[in-house]
DNA sequence: CCAGACGTTGTT
DNA sequence: GTCTGG
DNA sequence: CCAGACGTTGTT
DNA sequence: GTCTGG
């Protein structure tokens, strides 16, 4: 599940506000089908300092002999995050978010993919965690991984599992710097108000990772298949 | 003690 | 680095 | 998540 | 079949 999202944003002049920004100090070019081990703008707390940065998608801890991995880490399961060799200790302190203004979700049985959105939301969040790993030369590199939790009543149409799905006004509570209790942030982000989603078939072409285009948000003629407003 | 893993999803 | 398995 | 590779030697 | 890369 989530394997995929997107960020297609050109107007960052509106939506940095939102996330508590009046600047940021990267290039980013509008992606349609964002894969892992890839670079993605995260917000996160460093220094006590609100921070908007890329990081790789798919976690690679300090200790790691290189920046990449052979496992699967670009989600984290949040059921049982803490009890992660490589998630318990990022829980209490190194807590971020993702931006999105989709995510993909193929359906189980059908594989028909879907794009799915919050509703009323351009842009949200989607809960992660992050760590830094140094390099031989010194450098640091940031990476993430994003929390899932069981599908809502909703989503179990699609899937059962889904990504912790935040509202810009839910970013705060997730980040909340003062917080360093890892079971309190673990108990928030399975049992949080999860916004109102709606989703809507897409071509199967966004299955490969190459294609990257506005066509990717093209919905289906297929009306019946659509989940929800908007 | 040391060696080896460290992760998720989906599918059968 | 730290935990688990043997 | 899906797609694509999965290997070696030697030559340019 | 399974792992890696995007």
């Amino acid at each position: 599940m989530c394997g995929r999202f997107s960020l297609a944003v050109t107007d960052w002049a509106a939506l940095l506000p939102q996330f508590g920004f009046d600047s940021m100090d990267f290039y980013y070019a509008p992606r349609y089908n964002i894969a892992p081990t890839t670079e993605v703008p995260v917000v996160f707390f460093a220094e006590r300092q609100r921070t908007l940065q890329t990081m790789r998608w798919g976690l690679i801890p300090p200790w790691s002999d290189s920046f990449t991995s052979r496992y699967a880490t670009h989600l984290a399961r949040t059921e049982s995050v803490l009890e992660k060799r490589l998630y318990s200790r990022l829980v209490g302190r190194q807590r971020a978010v993702l931006l999105a203004d989709g995510f993909y979700e193929w359906q189980t049985g059908s594989r028909q993919p879907y794009r799915i959105r919050v509703q009323g939301e351009e842009v949200f969040a989607l809960a992660a965690v992050y760590d830094v790993w140094r390099g031989a030369d010194g450098g640091e590199r940031a990476s993430c991984s994003i929390l899932t939790r069981p599908a809502n009543a909703w989503m179990a149409h699609i899937h059962d599992r889904m990504p912790a799905v935040l509202r810009a006004s839910q970013v705060d509570a997730w980040l909340r710097p003062d917080c360093t209790d890892a079971s309190e942030m673990q108990q928030f982000a399975l049992h949080y108000d999860m916004p109102e989603l709606y989703a809507y078939p897409v071509s199967g072409r966004i299955g490969n990772v190459r294609v990257d285009d506005a066509e990717c948000f093209v919905p289906l003629k297929d009306d019946a298949s659509r989940m929800g407003g908007q």
